[in-house]
RNA sequence: AGGGAGUUAGCUCAGUUGGUAGAGCGCCACCCUUACAAGGUGGAUGUCGUCGGUUCGAACCCGGCACUCCCUACCA
C-alpha cells in the first residue's frame, strides 16, 4: 500500500526526489515583473573551491526560512545564488594540485595556460558546494545563478573600477602594505591575522661616531637593522638630548645613520632608543615620511633579503637573517641582553605565513568620502542590524577606516583593467581593453599584471547579480534587497564595502536589513576545525539524520548574536521531533479513511465540537501569532520553540489522546468534527513549519485530506489570515479543558506516586464544588476515563470513604477533589509522605504569600491588581491545605 | 589598551514594562496502553557569579569586584 506510513520517517528516501520535484514545477522561481510586493536576498556566494559547512549550514537556514515564510505569504520571492571565483583560495588549490599531478609549477606553465587550467578545475569541481545546498533544501531561484566571472559581473566590476578612477577614489600608489611573502601578493589589513606570540627583545649597542659611546636599542626584529636609516629618542628625554642630531655608525653595514627626535617614541619602553626602518614597519614608515628618510627596502617577493643588504646576508629569509645577525652582533660585543618579550606577529589569514610591511606599487580605494553615506544610512536608521548592537561595530570601523589595498599579485581573478603606455608612461584606465593611449596616442601599451582584490567584485555583488550597469526589470524590482543574512566575521569585508559601493552606484543602500548570526561550535565551545578534528560534515548530517532535523537543531538554537553549540544529543532529539510529526499524520490517516473534505461552507458547527477540538483550536492560534510576532523580530529559536512545543506537547500528548475516544466512539457528528478538525489543524502544523522543516511537511501535506498543490506555495497560517477558523477556538473552553487535564494530571499524578500500573483501572471519586466544574466533568467523562486510566469515575459529593489518596485541584474559581481509593492496592505509608511533602510544599508558599500581604508598605504601594491576585492566590493555598490535611486525616483513620 | 557580550538546574539556554524562577536534553521510577520505545506517564534538581545601593519587593534597575569569550588597535 503506497499510502501506508511506516512507522518510521525515513527523511533519506524522500529528500531528494521532494527537492527535484519542487525544482521542476518551478516553485523557486521570481518574476523580474509581479504584481506581488518583492522580496529578495543575495546569498553569500560560496567559493568555489569550497565545501559546505557548518556554517554555511546555519546561513542558509536562516535565509531559507525567511525566504520560504515570504514565499508562502504572499512575495515575489527571489534568492538568488552564486558562486565566487575566491581568488587565493583557488588558485593555491589549483596550484597544489598542478603540482602533484603534473610536477610543475604555475610560473612554468604560463600565465594563460594556468588561468585556462584554473577554468577546467572550476567547471569540473565547482558546481559541488552547489549540489550540497541542494540537499540543504535551499530554495534559490536557480536561474538567476551568478559566478562572480561572469561576464556581465566582469563587466560592472570594470565599469566601476574605471568610474571609481575618474572620480579620483581609486589610485596607484607606492606604499607600505602587508605582504604575503608565500603568496607573493599584497594583501589588504582584514587578511592579516595577528596572532600573539612569545618572542624576544633584543638589546643592541649602536656605536655613536667619533666616540666610545653607544646608543643602546631595543629591537624584536634585529634582522631589519639592515635597513635601518635612522635612530630615534623621544624629544622630552634627558638621558638622550645630546644624542640627537649625533651620527651612529650602524653595525653590520657600514652605513652611517642620524639620531632623530619624535614624540613617537615611548620613554618607559625598552631603552627608550628605537631603530627606524621605514620600509619594514608601520610606524616607522609614518617617522619616515615625517623626517624625510631614505627607505630602504631589503627584501626580495619571497621574503628572502635582497642585494640592499651586505652580500653575506642575501638570500637568506628573514628567520635565518635574524639568527645570523643576532651571531655577528654577539661577536662584535654589540649585543647587550636579550629579554623575553611577547609581541602579536601578522600572520596571513590564507597561507599562515609571517606577513612583512614591504614597500610596493599597488592600487588603493580612497575610501574616507565613500564612508560618509555609509554611516548616515546606517545611523538613520535607512539599513537595520539585526542583532542592533553590530551598528556600533560597523560605525566603529566605519570611522577608522583605511584606504583598500585592492590589487594582488595573482593570476586568477578580475584583471585590473589599466594599461601603461610604454612610451609616455601614462596610464589608460578603460572598461574596453585598451589598444592606445589616451595620452600620447601609442599603441604600446601593457596591460596591469595584477588583478583585483575578489572582495572588490563581491561589494558590487546586490547589483552586479542583477543585472548592473544594464537597467534591467530585476534591478528595479529587487533593488534595494531586503535581507542579508551572514556571521560577523565579514562585515568588514563584505557589508561595508557592498554598502559604500551601493550607495556610490546605485544612490541607495544594498539592503534594508542586515542579520548577523553567530558561529556555530562544537558543544564544548570549541572552534569547529579539521585540525581539532572535531569539524562536522553538514551533508554527512544530512544523510544519517535528515536535512530538517539539521535545519530544527540549529534554527532553535539561535540566540541573538549568540554562537550555537551543536551537540550530536540535540540533533538527535530534533530527528525524534519529526519522527513525532510523522506519527502524528500516520494516525491521522489511519483514523480518517471515512473523512469527506466538506464542501465550502459546510464545515462543521462548534455545537459538534468537543471541548479538546476547541481547544486546540484556540492554542493553534495562539502558537501562529508566537511564530508570527518572533519571525518578524528575527527571533527564530523562539519560533522554533514555540512550534515544538504546540506539535508536541499540545497536539500530540493531548490533543491526539483526546481525539481518541471520540474517532472510536459512536457519536458520527461529533467524530467527523473531530476529523474535521484533525486534518485542519495538520495542514497548518504543516504550512506553519515548512520553511522550518521543508521536506517533511512537504511530503506529510501531500498524504493529507486536506491540502493544496505544494505546501512550499500554499498561505502561510496566520491568525489573521483564517478568522473563520479561529472563531471555532474558544477562550472559555480552553479554560474548562484545561480543568479536565488538571483532574487527568492528578489521577496520573497519584497512580505515578504509589506506583500503580497503568493497566490497573481505578475507581475514581470526583466532587466538584460548583456548579461550573460539574458541568464540565459531567461532559468530558469519558475523555477523562479514557485518558487517565479510570475504569469507574463518579462525579458527586464526597462520600466518607477511608484509605485514600486526594489531591485537590483548583482551577481558578473551580474547585474539585480528586478521590482514589487505595485500599488493598497501595501502600497506605508512601501516600501519606506524599501528602505530608505536598502540604509543607504549599504551606511554604503561603507562609510567603500571606507575609507579604500582611506588610502595610506592600498594600499601600503594590498596584491593585497584583494585591488582588495575591489575595485570591492566597484562598486558593488555603482552600488547597485543607483539602490536603482532610485527605491526610482520611487516610489515616 | 579600547570596545562588545556573557555568568540562571548536571548540560544548552529562555526569562517581555521589577511581583518571588522556566524549557529542552540528561537523570530517577514505572510502563512494549492498537501513531510513535526515535515512545508514554510521573518525579527530583537552583544562595539566579560576587559585594553593595535603590525599592514594600531585584535574576531583572544602578555602582564596585571576579572570571569567561569575542572584536578592534598595537608596544620598538
Amino acid at each position: 500500500m503506497s499510502n501506508e506510513l511506516s512507522d518510521r520517517y525515513s527523511p533519506q528516501e524522500v529528500e531528494q526526489s521532494t527537492y527535484s520535484w519542487w525544482v521542476e514545477q518551478g516553485y523557486f522561481k521570481s518574476q523580474d515583473v509581479s504584481t506581488k510586493p518583492p522580496f529578495c536576498v543575495i546569498l553569500p556566494p560560496p567559493n568555489v573551491t569550497g565545501q559546505l559547512h557548518m556554517g554555511h549550514a546555519l546561513d542558509h537556514t536562516i535565509q531559507d526560512v525567511l525566504v520560504r515564510w515570504k514565499r508562502m505569504s504572499g512575495f515575489n520571492t527571489c534568492w538568488l545564488p552564486g558562486t565566487d571565483h575566491a581568488g587565493i583560495a583557488t588558485q593555491s588549490v589549483v596550484e597544489k594540485s598542478l603540482k602533484k599531478e603534473e610536477g610543475i609549477t604555475r610560473q612554468e606553465l604560463g600565465r594563460e595556460a594556468f588561468v585556462e587550467k584554473v577554468w577546467e578545475w572550476k567547471n569540473t569541481y565547482g558546481n559541488r558546494i552547489v549540489e550540497q545546498m541542494t540537499r540543504l533544501g535551499d530554495s534559490c531561484d536557480w536561474d538567476r545563478q551568478v559566478f562572480t566571472l561572469d561576464s556581465g559581473v566582469s563587466k560592472a566590476v570594470r565599469k566601476v573600477f574605471v568610474s571609481l578612477y575618474e572620480k579620483g577614489y581609486l589610485y596607484k600608489g607606492n606604499r607600505l602594505i602587508n605582504w604575503s611573502p608565500a603568496l607573493q601578493s599584497a594583501l589588504s589589513d582584514l587578511e592579516v591575522d595577528h596572532k600573539q606570540t612569545k618572542g624576544s627583545l633584543w638589546h643592541i649597542r649602536y656605536p655613536i661616531s667619533g666616540t666610545e659611546d653607544g646608543a643602546v636599542v631595543a629591537t624584536t626584529r634585529p634582522e631589519t637593522m639592515l635597513g635601518d636609516t635612522a635612530v630615534c629618542v623621544h624629544p622630552d628625554d634627558d638621558r638622550y638630548k645630546d644624542l640627537v642630531g649625533k651620527e651612529i655608525e650602524l653595525p653590520l653595514t657600514g652605513r652611517k645613520i642620524k639620531v632623530i627626535a619624535d614624540e613617537y617614541v615611548d620613554k618607559e619602553f625598552g631603552s627608550g632608543v628605537v631603530k627606524i626602518t621605514p620600509a619594514h614597519d608601520f610606524n616607522d614608515y609614518e617617522i619616515g615620511k615625517r623626517h624625510d628618510l631614505e627607505f630602504i627596502n631589503i627584501l626580495n617577493a619571497d621574503g628572502t633579503l635582497n642585494e640592499n643588504v651586505p652580500e653575506k646576508y642575501q638570500g637568506l629569509t628573514s628567520a635565518q637573517a635574524r639568527k645570523k645577525v643576532v651571531e655577528d652582533l654577539e661577536d662584535l660585543g654589540l649585543l647587550v641582553k636579550i629579554e623575553p618579550h611577547e609581541l602579536s606577529v601578522g600572520h596571513c589569514s590564507r597561507s599562515g605565513c609571517v606577513v612583512e610591511p614591504f614597500l610596493s606599487d599597488q592600487w588603493f580605494v580612497s575610501t574616507k568620502d565613500l564612508a560618509i553615506p555609509a554611516k548616515r544610512v546606517v545611523e538613520s536608521g535607512t539599513t537595520v542590524f539585526e542583532p542592533e548592537k553590530w551598528t556600533k561595530t560597523y560605525l566603529h570601523w566605519m570611522n577608522n577606516i583605511q584606504d583598500w589595498c585592492v590589487s594582488r599579485q595573482l593570476w586568477w581573478g578580475h584583471r585590473i583593467p589599466a594599461w601603461t603606455c610604454d612610451d609616455c608612461g601614462h596610464v589608460t584606465v578603460s572598461v574596453e581593453d585598451a589598444t592606445a593611449c589616451s595620452g600620447c596616442g601609442s599603441s604600446k601599451v601593457v596591460q596591469e599584471e595584477d588583478v583585483l582584490d575578489t572582495w572588490f567584485s563581491s561589494a558590487l555583488w546586490p547589483f552586479s547579480t542583477l543585472g548592473w550597469p544594464e537597467e534591467t526589470e530585476a534591478l528595479k524590482t529587487f533593488y534595494p534587497t531586503n535581507v542579508l543574512v551572514t556571521g560577523q566575521d565579514i562585515i568588514f569585508f563584505w557589508v561595508a564595502r557592498m554598502m559604500m559601493m551601493g550607495l556610490e552606484f546605485m544612490e541607495d543602500v544594498p539592503f534594508r536589513t542586515v542579520y548577523i548570526h553567530g558561529l556555530v561550535r562544537d558543544s564544548q565551545g570549541r572552534k569547529l576545525s579539521k585540525s581539532l578534528g572535531n569539524a562536522m560534515d553538514p551533508v554527512e548530517l544530512i544523510e544519517e539524520w535528515g536535512a530538517d532535523a539539521l535545519r530544527f537543531t540549529l534554527i532553535s538554537q539561535i540566540g541573538a548574536g549568540r554562537d550555537i553549540k551543536f551537540s550530536m544529543q540535540r540533533l538527535e532529539g530534533q530527528r525524534n521531533f519529526m519522527n513525532k510529526l510523522w506519527n502524528a499524520v500516520r494516525f491521522a490517516l489511519q483514523n480518517l479513511n471515512d473523512f469527506e473534505v466538506p464542501k465550502d461552507g459546510d464545515q462543521p458547527s462548534k455545537s459538534d465540537m468537543t471541548y479538546a477540538d476547541q481547544w486546540i483550536i484556540k492554542k493553534l492560534e495562539l502558537c501562529e501569532e508566537e511564530v508570527d510576532q518572533a519571525l518578524k523580530q528575527y527571533k527564530f529559536s523562539e519560533a522554533a520553540q514555540s512550534i515544538y512545543g504546540f506539535a508536541w506537547h499540545e497536539f500530540c500528548d493531548w490533543y491526539l489522546e483526546f481525539s481518541k475516544p471520540v474517532l472510536y466512539g459512536d457519536d458520527a457528528s461529533e467524530k467527523k468534527a473531530t476529523q474535521w478538525v484533525l486534518a485542519t489543524v495538520l495542514n497548518r502544523i504543516m504550512r506553519l513549519m515548512h520553511p522550518f522543516t521543508p521536506f517533511i511537511t512537504e511530503v506529510l501535506y501531500q498524504k493529507l485530506p486536506i491540502k493544496g498543490e505544494a505546501v512550499v506555495i500554499d498561505k502561510y497560517p496566520t491568525p489573521r489570515n483564517d478568522k473563520e477558523l479561529l472563531e471555532l477556538g474558544s477562550d472559555e473552553v480552553a479554560f474548562d479543558l484545561d480543568l479536565v487535564r488538571a483532574v487527568i494530571t492528578a489521577v496520573r499524578n497519584i497512580r505515578g506516586e504509589n506506583r500503580i500500573k497503568p493497566s490497573e483501572k481505578l475507581k475514581v471519586i470526583m466532587t466538584p464544588k460548583e456548579d461550573r466544574g460539574q458541568k464540565i466533568l459531567g461532559e468530558n467523562k469519558s475523555a477523562i476515563m479514557a485518558l487517565a486510566g479510570v475504569g469507574d469515575l463518579v462525579i458527586d459529593e464526597a462520600e466518607s470513604l477511608s484509605k485514600c489518596a486526594v489531591a485537590p485541584v483548583r482551577q481558578g474559581d473551580v474547585s474539585v477533589d480528586v478521590i482514589v481509593p487505595l485500599e488493598g492496592i497501595v501502600n497506605i505509608e508512601e501516600e501519606v509522605k506524599r501528602l505530608q511533602k505536598n502540604i509543607e510544599k504549599v504551606e511554604k508558599e503561603q507562609a510567603s504569600l500571606s507575609k507579604r500581604l500582611s506588610n502595610p508598605n506592600f498594600l499601600k504601594n503594590a498596584p491593585e491588581d497584583v494585591v488582588e491576585d495575591g489575595k485570591k492566590q492566597l484562598v486558593t493555598f488555603t482552600s488547597k491545605i485543607t483539602g490536603l490535611r482532610e485527605a491526610l486525616q482520611r487516610l489515616q483513620s
